[in-house]
DNA sequence: ACAGGTATTGTTAGCGCTAACATAATCCCA
DNA sequence: TGGGATTATGTTAGCGCTAACAATACCTGT
């Protein structure tokens, strides 16, 4: 590991000022297209790279975005981090990534170091921070990109992305009503979980809509694996046995209730019908394979780092965005 | 987004010199108990936090690593980086996520920013440098622990990790002898991958162990994926019909393998027994439950970043690791 | 009470770079 | 042909911090 080339040592050898040599590397103009080319050649024999780091210290901008999510182990984060560090690389950021294990504690510690380390700007993936702690922490940074949270009150310097899922199931449940079923039950996740809440609530909302009335004997809440799938599904069958339509809070969920159904006895999706969401690689390999909702998660990750860009770029923008759940429509219902 | 408080600020409101906070921060000697309370106060009313990037422009440290991956998408990797980041937040260090995307390109791109960024050391995946620049690239940075890539000749700032795919295989077909399957057919995956190749050996190395004769017909190359493994499998079963035992290069192909045995009308496992590798949470959904050659990614994640720390440190060691496969009996084999 | 040590605090310089201003070289047209 | 505009280059200062050395203050034993 030898000494790194400095912005001095390609000045002396090209025998000019640093400036002029800091001016060719930023492409500014000012310098003669012979100087240029001399410096430019010098950049190259002597493999000079800048320092992003002291070049950082002076222009108070690193290039770096934070990415903070609650487990990169996860499907559904893994995906979104891919898309916000695809586009990060178009424009020459990298990324900071962090696991927050959904710990409060290391959240906090997270932010920290990301302000300690002057990064432009943070993505930060369902955070469980109190609403004045988020705020507060948001406020430090130049520019915050929510994901998947609730809003705060507004902000100059954030924007918020959010599924619909209020939306999404409603489009799952209309499709239970056009496909004739009327006995729709709802498998919630943990009620910890704001998507399980909201879920929720666009079940209550489709099933007013579609003139179905609510019965709370229909709704269980569980994990949110294929266990717990199994055994949400177990118990409505025992209590219900006129269910013709299952909404499962993920795929997961999905799996363990068709296995629950088909175990009492009950055709998938002849006499029952199931819908879940997210659309893991499973459900399309999965016999029979899975209905259910899909958002396009690596593009919006893509979107949240374009934003969080244009935030910096300080481009005017709207403070909240919604992403639509598009239904996969496959064999189980 | 207010100014940041800095070490000068705190300096000036304890009426002491920047070097006695700086003593305080760091946590040095030669500040009297009562002063440093002073201080320590201060910070914390005022809010202050160093600015980590004017600290490593003088201590060329940055408390960063960077981790190169083909594809965080990728379960496999997923779950390496989770290691990695949660054994790096335990030290302290942060670590700056990239995606190759399997392109030589972004890959060198990838490290030219990190070692723009000065990071402390990188956890390079899968890494599909030509020999030569490779080692090129590890030669500038202060430490690098590759993964899961064929070792270069020893440097003295690197370290090995790889899983030891021959020694896997072996197990697996190992198993397959002893339930007194004798006609083993391997289906590998694409043969540009290094652990492909591995695995092809190992599982030639098992046949001369347990004296079988080997036969080209048996042995099949394909996409890693479902498909892939239904396509291999169909062939080999139309060509071969006397199989009694399929290993396949991931859990994926050993799905396709199953697929097809059953369309063909084999049972599994009672007339193919079928091992897979890489233990994806869907082996012990599917049915029939998936054997199949399991590590301990997150571990090895760990296991990564406590190297290269080590590294760092200067601490000497091994210059490669051999990570041993686990062979988890279920139903398919 | 004082030489010689130790514990505490301060001063200077510089990490590698760029913003902002200062100067030198070149041009262009009346 | 000369002076104001323009272009090319250089100089100075400082981003926020710490290493290395310098200077005090405070001891201790004799």
């Amino acid at each position: 590991m030898k000494k790194r080339t400095t912005l001095a040592d390609i000045a002396k050898a090209a025998n000019v000022s640093m400036m002029t040599v800091s001016r060719v590397i930023n492409n500014k103009p000012g310098v003669t297209n012979q100087t240029r080319k001399h410096i430019l050649d010098l950049i190259k024999e002597m493999e000079y790279q800048p320092n992003a780091i002291a070049r950082s210290l002076v222009t108070n901008k690193t290039k770096t975005i934070g990415l903070v999510v609650p487990d990169i182990t996860n499907p559904f984060f893994a995906q979104i981090a891919r898309g916000v560090e695809d586009a990060a690389y178009e424009h020459e950021y990298t990324i900071l990534l962090i696991n927050t294990n959904e710990e409060l504690e290391r959240e906090m510690n997270a932010l920290d170091s990301l302000w300690q380390k002057d990064i432009d700007g943070i993505i930060l993936c369902s955070s469980r921070l109190p609403e004045l702690k988020l705020s507060a922490q948001i406020q430090r940074f130049p520019a915050t990109v929510l994901l998947n949270r609730e809003v705060l009150e507004p902000l100059p310097n954030l924007v918020s992305i959010n599924v619909n899922d209020q939306r999404g199931v409603q489009r799952a449940i209309q499709h239970f009503v056009e496909i004739g079923r009327k006995n729709i039950a709802f498998l919630g996740g943990p009620n910890t979980s704001f998507s399980s809440q909201r879920r929720f609530v666009g079940y209550q909302t489709a099933l007013k809509t579609a003139q179905i009335a609510y019965d709370e004997n229909l709704v269980v809440f569980n994990q949110p694996n294929t266990e717990g799938g199994y055994k949400a599904t177990s118990a409505l069958l025992s209590k219900k046995s006129t269910i013709d339509a299952i909404f499962a809070f993920n795929d997961l969920m999905a799996i363990g209730a068709i296995q629950a159904c088909q175990q009492a006895g009950h055709r998938v999706p002849e006499d029952i019908a199931i819908i879940g969401v997210d659309d893991i690689p499973l459900s399309s390999i999965f016999h029979p394979r899975l209905t259910t909702l899909h958002v396009n998660l690596q593009q919006t990750g893509r979107l949240a780092t374009r934003t969080l860009l244009d935030i910096i770029g300080n481009e005017a923008l709207p403070a909240t965005y919604q992403i639509e759940f598009e239904l996969i429509t496959r064999e189980s219902a």
